[in-house]
DNA sequence: CGGCGACTTGAAACGTGTCAATTAGCGTGG
DNA sequence: CCACGCTAATTGACACGTTTCAAGTCGCCG
């Protein structure tokens, strides 16, 4: 595993040439500031290490112990809770300016176990810099505090969705929530995104069997909601999908 | 609604009389110490008010703007995600010392419907006046982050019951759960405690249906596992319980 | 070419939901 | 005191969604 160490300097990750909905991404950008300011010693106010990793790769242990933050920059990654059988419990898909685990920025360990889905490029901050920075900037702490709410929400719908719906609905909110994010970070073209998931990872994320989401999966395609050949997904009936999903 | 404004100085609460596993309500107990402080002005550096309310009553609607924070002194509530269908899926219950919701600390909105369950005593502190002490205080702050991060592996812990588990292991679970939030209070007493849930509540609780959960009851008493008459609960057979719910 | 992972499909079993009817408990008012 | 109406709990029969097991296809890479 590579790891280069530096101050983010280099606009040298997509981040930077993409327009984004600040919302979600308005505590990276904070970060990315914080990055570039120098105090007296002319040293980073705050560091980070990058990394770049191939798919499949662990980011993250549920309970190893880390003393940095990291945060992606580019590719797909994926949050989630192993089981003693070997299964495990999908919470969210990572995708670039997201952090890793929020865990990580106030305790030791992450609580979850984090990988890469595709080729992934990820900053590690140092924890203890950032909350030094945190409690010097205190509008870094409200920003943080968003995204944190913002994920509560996020888990709590999960539950819902987990909970109360059934396997057509969560396919379909999955989907949609994904394609919503995306659009945030430009990754859309028109109706037609990379979709790197494979059927496995989608049965993970939505509680259900690789089987079932096949089934799914073809009936989605036969009604002609979507289009999914090689990585690439394209909606082709957003309402019906939204219809499907209980979504505005 | 009684709505009694004091800073807390009454030990009047039976937190003060039992003993604690301070790991679950150190935050809370420093809350407390701070209402306890005074400035120069001899009025108390966290000021709340105290409120009185009967079973069923909302304390926080998921949209509604607050300016305080409720903390459970006394009783059960629940904290829940209201579908647009009229179900819901629970997410907590919540006992005395807990925060009813974790995002008022940091936003106007709670983002779930907060419930009484039995008659609930609890105190609405003062959001700024929480943020300047934390602020002030970075000990407080930390406390707070391990609450967070403790609620945040619950409801990931849930997301794995709802989306892999089967309606024993779910009841298992919640029941054991609730057993050990219980005894951290010092409200176990052998192996019985008051349990005021209806049967609708658990089933919001384990994404099942009341009918269902229902079954799973009926077929835990009649395996000797539980005894459950009038509010009363009684664990009958704590290993075989633990056994089905996968726990150690 | 062989092997492997991703995907697909069918048939049967299982868990859970739905619908419907019945019983028990409890406070209220006549 | 009992009848009434209400909610909570219970039970049966059946339908449905999902899992499980198993087999088979396809594409890719060594």
């Amino acid at each position: 595993m590579l790891a280069k160490y530096s101050s983010v300097t280099a606009p040298d990750n997509f981040l930077f040439s993409v327009g984004f909905a600040a919302h979600d991404l308005s505590f990276w950008h904070a970060l990315l500031e914080l990055s570039k300011i120098r105090s007296r010693e002319d040293a980073p106010t705050l560091s980070s290490t990058e990394h770049v990793i191939p798919p499949q790769t662990t980011i993250c242990h549920p309970t190893d112990w880390h003393d940095s933050v990291p945060v992606i920059c580019s590719g797909w990654a994926m949050s989630s809770v192993p089981m003693a059988s070997g299964r495990q419990q999908t919470i969210s898909f990572l995708l670039p300016g997201e952090i890793a685990s929020t865990a990580l920025m106030f305790g030791p360990t992450a609580g979850r176990l984090v990988q890469s889905i595709t080729d992934v490029t990820y900053r590690a901050f140092n924890r203890s810099e950032i909350k030094a920075a945190m409690s010097k900037h205190p509008e870094l702490l409200e920003k943080f505090s968003r995204v944190w709410i913002a994920e509560k929400l996020d888990t709590d719908q999960l539950c819902v969705d987990l909970g109360r719906r059934t396997g057509d609905e969560r396919l379909a909110r999955l989907i949609l929530k994904l394609t919503k994010k995306l659009a945030n970070r430009g990754m859309v073209r028109g109706q037609a995104f990379e979709f790197p998931l494979r059927q496995h990872q989608i049965a993970d994320a939505t509680g259900l069997t690789l089987v079932h989401i096949n089934r799914v999966l073809v009936s989605f395609r036969r009604k002609g909601l979507i289009e999914l050949d090689g990585r690439m997904l394209t909606i082709l009936n957003a309402d019906e999908l939204y219809r499907i999903a209980n979504l505005t």
